[in-house]
DNA sequence: TTTTTATCGATAGTCAAGTAGCGATAGAGA
DNA sequence: TCTCTATCGCTACTTGACTATCGATAAAAA
């Protein structure tokens, strides 16, 4: 019943707000303060303290009354429960302009995420090099994914070619799928896939503009 | 009461499965279909039946029973709650590798989102076309979105850079923010911001990756 | 005409997430 | 030393979204 051994059933919306601490956390640890308080986080985020001191407690670091919560002990705590503490490799499947950006973001130290291996079904970009990474063909998908231990796969193909992607990453052993594309994918249930749909997020926005604005 | 009025009043979730579901009613149209059962939807999706009908009666199209709903209606029906019934234009805010990618994405027909203004505060790139659009300097962004009455800002600075755009934005009367940066960003209520934090959805991914594979 | 079946539509129940309120604690100041 | 106050942390309470169940309906089949 403690905290460690319950890290698997964090409330999804607790695990997406862990990033958006950490990044003001890591301001403040920049700005030379050793302590941050709920109250500081929550008013950053927009958010009730209560809220914030919740997800915290579920980190299971002790805050001081009239201080607050040690910043560099739950920076830490957060990147432990999000699984950023150590290198995730991962391999690009599609390298169109959307999956080149992505790698070419270089956001991703932060998260600890490497891209490793980059494939295509376009024979004109094999061999070439996206920001460091070879272009491979993706006959050679479930080899090398394989070999290296992938276990994170980033889909960004066009949707008719998505499912069968996705099952070629899940036959050679890949854990999650962060998809870019805007299929439903069918999958076993022990791979977790993240969507990234913009036509989701933007149905939200569009329905707000015409019928509020 | 009726379901007209209430258009403001829609379920979150139930706005973001409704371009889930337009996309596959398109494809049972382009099929040659001319009905569409919620149990089929449902099955596509990985979501329950009864969630798709819910869904569909807010929207208020009926259904025959052993026929289900009548699918171009109901792709018009959608289309209208979320406001993809008139196309919406947009200014883009940041012209780098991720702002370059969206513009020439192309997939935005559908949702008939037109990008009309693009602004970077590089010297560089003033002038330049970025996909048949013109990029602009930041200093133009308050005269122009207010001339074209840009209703849409789509976000993609530097994190450091993003407060104040979102403040020249506001600040010229648009009434949405696609926000693709990682800063919670600070606006007027009547402002719509919706943010694709890739952060966020990865530390859901890693978090399972790291507990459970 | 009667029965069967696929599907819609409504109501009630369950669960998770966020909110509110209250007491406990430890440092600061008088 | 005593009081004050910012902050944590716990325990309900409320809300909203999804799930389960059941009855109603209309087309097809016997």
């Amino acid at each position: 019943m403690n905290d460690e051994s319950r890290q698997g059933s964090l409330p999804l919306p607790t695990i997406r707000r862990y990033p958006l601490y950490l990044r003001l956390i890591r301001e403040r640890i920049a700005a030379g303060e050793d302590e941050v308080s709920s109250a500081a986080l929550a008013e950053a985020l927009g958010i009730d303290a209560v809220l914030a001191r919740k997800d915290i407690a579920l980190l299971g670091v002790p805050g001081r009354p009239r201080w607050g919560y040690p910043a560099q002990k739950l920076a830490d705590a957060i990147r432990r429960a999000v699984g950023w503490d150590n290198t995730t490799d991962a391999a690009l499947i599609g390298c169109g302009s959307l999956g080149r950006a992505l790698v070419g973001y270089g956001g991703f130290a932060e998260q600890h995420l490497s891209i490793v291996a980059a494939f295509d079904s376009s024979p004109a970009l094999h061999g070439q090099a996206v920001h460091g990474v070879k272009v491979r063909p993706m006959k050679e998908l479930g080899r090398l994914v394989r070999r290296l231990r992938i276990r994170l796969g980033i889909l960004t193909v066009p949707n008719a070619a998505a499912q069968a992607c996705a099952e070629a990453l899940v036959a050679a052993g890949v854990k999650g799928i962060w998809n870019f594309t805007a299929v439903q994918l069918a999958v076993p249930d022990e791979v977790i896939v993240q969507s990234v749909d913009l036509a989701q997020s933007l149905a939200v926005l569009s329905h707000a503009i015409a019928n509020r604005g």
